[in-house]
DNA sequence: TGTACTTATTAACTTAAGTTAAAGCCGTTT
DNA sequence: AAACGGCTTTAACTTAAGTTAATAAGTACA
């Protein structure tokens, strides 16, 4: 049984409604790193939350270049799309082992009918998640390069803060160059000269899958970076 | 009284539902072309449905630059984000003249008691344009300038017709090449020599606000644009 | 019907970021 | 510990897009 209860999607639930929940049949689920949750293309009949890993969720172009969409740290709520009866429109792979709640459709079905507060929680992930997707529009479309990957390193440090009551200055960083790259809009090499400005400046390290903030305030002045309000699930309206 | 019937969020709901949501008490108001419907930092209490014009969304910058996150249409939601107790992240600026149905939070909060059924559909709707977001963020991150102008005029185009059973190459653009400019991630000037460039090859004509769509194919190809499934409102899950 | 303002157009020049290519590094496997 | 593969780093060169600036064309309204 998935341990559900910690999960952003039923936070702020009644915990009798997390009883409830509870006793649907869910499935958990694990995979090793670099593996795929689902591609591109492919039917899906389930959703996931993540429990814990790193995945990330892009997009394929035809001329095979990538973009990647949002990396999802635990918690987070996958393959959630308007159509549901479409083909999936995104990648998921695991950065690192995960491990997952299923969520087959038929038991959100059942779920939402008998606890309807269940969709406006949906509803507000789904806004939280189009929230970030703004702010990355920002930052790939009006910021260069510097300016964006500052933005990079202080979302994740601040949403795997948030998340884990992590109070470090040094977080996991388990993306390559290259994912950085096709996360903020640039190439390879221009990421890797970029991050050596910025370890030069004394601003970050980064070495290992290891991603030390240095100087908070300038990092945090330099990406345009404001502090999001703590963002816990809450009644929607 | 908002002729709330033919709006998206209430488009699937049965109609005595529809009916139960028409006699909560929402008004109607109309705004001139380059008004705002409420500004980036603003406390907002109100949600919107735009069932009439254009409007845009957008973030300003510390540095004073735009970032245009998306054109509403007719149909379209506005203003609901995930922490309504928050400041309003973005701006939303009428391109035309615009009536509104408002619901206040208050409203929303009853109907959403009395009919659970809604928080699906604004769970649906946000779920769309978070998709919107994403085929954005792969625009202005991975295509050129001529790809992304492509991509940003069939993507207009689509919506409008499919809207409005609209028919015709030409569509009404209340944009200035600025606003072009800061929805693609390019400056004023590009814009204008990547517009020449399309119209010299014969693809659009763009003059006077009105935009024509001349060779289609080839303009697909060139965005890389798969027509959306054509995505009605349906049930969730 | 002219004046004022906003929007569009073009040219000349600069620069940030892309491209290609070659080494070097690191972790894993045998 | 050698050999392999995937990352990272750097350099040299190219180019797409940015900048500045000047002019022209629309549009609104007094």
């Amino acid at each position: 049984m998935c341990p559900v209860r910690q999960l952003n999607i039923f936070k702020q639930l009644p915990s009798e409604l997390v009883n409830a929940i509870e006793n649907y049949r869910t499935e958990q689920i694990t995979l090793p790193a670099k593996t795929f949750l689902y591609k591109q293309g492919e039917e899906h009949t389930n959703t996931y939350t993540l429990f814990s890993g790193w995945v990330m969720l892009y997009k394929t172009l035809d001329n095979g270049s990538r973009q990647i969409l949002r990396y999802a740290l635990p918690g987070d709520f996958l393959s959630f799309q308007a159509d549901l009866n479409s083909p999936i429109n995104h990648s998921a792979q695991a950065l690192t082992e995960c491990s997952f709640c299923v969520f087959p459709r038929q038991s959100i079905l059942q779920m939402f009918d008998q606890h309807p507060e269940l969709a406006s929680q949906i509803a507000w992930i789904t806004a939280r998640d189009m929230s970030l997707s703004h702010e990355y529009l920002v930052n790939i479309g009006r910021k260069n390069a510097k300016e964006r990957m500052a933005y990079l390193f202080l979302d994740l440090y601040h949403r795997l803060c948030t998340q884990m009551e992590h109070q470090e200055q040094t977080i996991p960083f388990p993306m390559t160059q290259e994912d950085i790259a096709d996360t903020i809009g640039l190439t390879l090499v221009h990421v890797n000269r970029t991050l050596r400005s910025l370890r030069e400046e004394g601003l970050i390290r980064l070495a290992h899958h290891r991603l030390t903030i240095l100087d908070y305030p300038t990092l945090a002045e330099l990406a345009g970076f404001t502090r999001p309000a703590d963002s816990q699930p809450q009644p929607l309206l």
